[in-house]
DNA sequence: AATCCGGGGCC
DNA sequence: GGCCCAGGATT
């Protein structure tokens, strides 16, 4: 019974994948490399944002050396507004993996692959399967809807449980020798026709034995607990415009090594309130401008408030930022007069925000050429943009 | 097992 | 403008 199941499923499926599978960049070679790059974009991110970022990424990186040659800045510039930075820091880490370790190829061996940074339990097994044809099952939401759906499963797709019992049945239904067009037919699948909300059931080629369609419950499959809500944060930002030798630049900083958006670039920024809109969106432009001018101080930075620039917000899988941009004006005078203790130390009580844990953070003074070559989260990005195409913020 | 990591698309 | 989607690392 449900062996006849699996037959049918497999044997259909690979055969409306023939037909209907996308011409894919990282599709049209079978190059290792190509494939592990894709994989890595793919994880959380959908095909069409992916494959601009894919042409220009083996444009600029060849080749796995390039890429372990590469200098880091260049790299997460590579990968600017993709999200989940970390993924390009551990593909580089993994490619100087593959240079020192096994020659400058990918290792047909699944315990190599699985060693490489950023390689989890799903990449383990497209890489394996979709580079080199090996019968290792390749489990991400995509498959895990197609098989709760097809399968009526009504496990928790959260639980680790879960993916692991979805990966046994995934492994049990891969055809011999067609391991890399199976595993890429599910996912196909799941993303052209067994969609999340409303499932393309009349076309699909596996409807006629579909557990879940036949008990009406295709939309309330795959079992899934939600996520919690973004918690909010209220942060005053800071954009300083220089004076004298810095006319026509605005100060920048580098994140910290690790944590949140590591290593990229901002504009200095203080956490007015967590969770408390009375010390964050009810905080008025005077007690604002104050506290930022107050840190900035702190961090040698002087300048004098403005005014309001413009709003923004950028929300995170955990956190939500809302943002008040504050016009500065660099001034050395202050400067001058602080060396000489004549105005008052800040206290610190607010500390600039991304300076919490690490050493002073690197800060530089840019134009618009600079900020083309440094990596900045897109919140920070639209901002500069709009200050230095010359725009009134909305 | 729970939390930390971005961003975009859909309604 | 809220809601939904989707892997790996770390602890």
């Amino acid at each position: 019974m449900q062996q006849d199941n699996q037959q049918f499923f497999s044997t259909e499926l690979l055969d409306w994948y023939g037909h209907a599978k996308r011409d894919l960049p990282w599709r049209r070679h079978r190059d290792p490399y190509f494939i592990w790059v894709s994989e890595i974009m793919l994880q959380q991110t959908r095909v069409d944002t992916v494959i601009p970022y894919f042409h220009r990424f083996i444009e600029k990186f060849p080749t796995i050396e390039a890429l372990a040659q590469a200098p880091e800045d260049e790299v997460l510039k590579c990968w600017e507004g993709l999200g989940y930075y970390s993924r390009a820091r551990n593909l580089q880490a993994a490619a100087k993996q593959v240079t020192e370790l096994h020659g400058g190829a990918i290792p047909d061996d699944l315990n190599a692959v699985s060693a490489l940074k950023g390689v989890g339990p799903y990449t383990r097994g497209s890489i394996m399967s979709i580079a080199f044809n090996r019968p290792v099952p390749a489990v991400d939401g995509n498959v895990m809807r197609v098989l709760s759906r097809f399968f009526l499963i009504e496990e928790d797709i959260v639980k680790v449980s879960t993916r692991k019992s979805m990966e046994v049945l995934a492994e049990a239904l891969i055809p011999e020798g067609r391991a890399s067009d199976f595993n890429q037919a599910l996912m196909e699948l799941g993303a052209l026709v067994c969609t999340p909300k409303s499932p393309h059931c009349l076309t699909c080629p596996v409807m006629q034995h579909c557990q879940g369609r036949i008990a009406g419950m295709e939309t309330q499959l795959p079992v899934k607990t939600k996520a919690k809500k973004p918690r909010p944060e209220y942060r005053l930002a800071a954009l300083i415009e220089g004076s004298g030798a810095e006319a026509g630049r605005v100060l920048v900083q580098q994140r910290p090594q690790a944590g949140l958006l590591a290593r990229m670039w901002e504009l200095p920024h203080i956490l007015a309130a967590a969770e408390n809109p009375a010390g964050g969106a009810g905080l008025a432009d005077e007690p604002a401008m104050d506290r930022l001018t107050q840190a900035l101080a702190a961090e040698g930075h002087y300048a004098q408030p403005q005014g309001l620039y413009m709003e923004a917000e950028h929300t995170f899988s955990h956190i939500h930022w809302n943002l008040r941009v504050y016009r500065f004006r660099q001034s050395p005078e202050l400067g001058a007069l602080a060396a000489l203790g004549a105005v008052a130390e800040s206290s610190a009580e607010y500390e600039l925000a991304a300076s919490e844990k690490d050493a002073p953070l690197k800060t530089r003074w840019i134009n618009q050429a600079d900020m083309e070559q440094l990596a900045f989260p897109n919140v920070f990005l639209k901002i500069l943009k709009q200050y230095f195409d010359g725009g009134i913020p909305q």
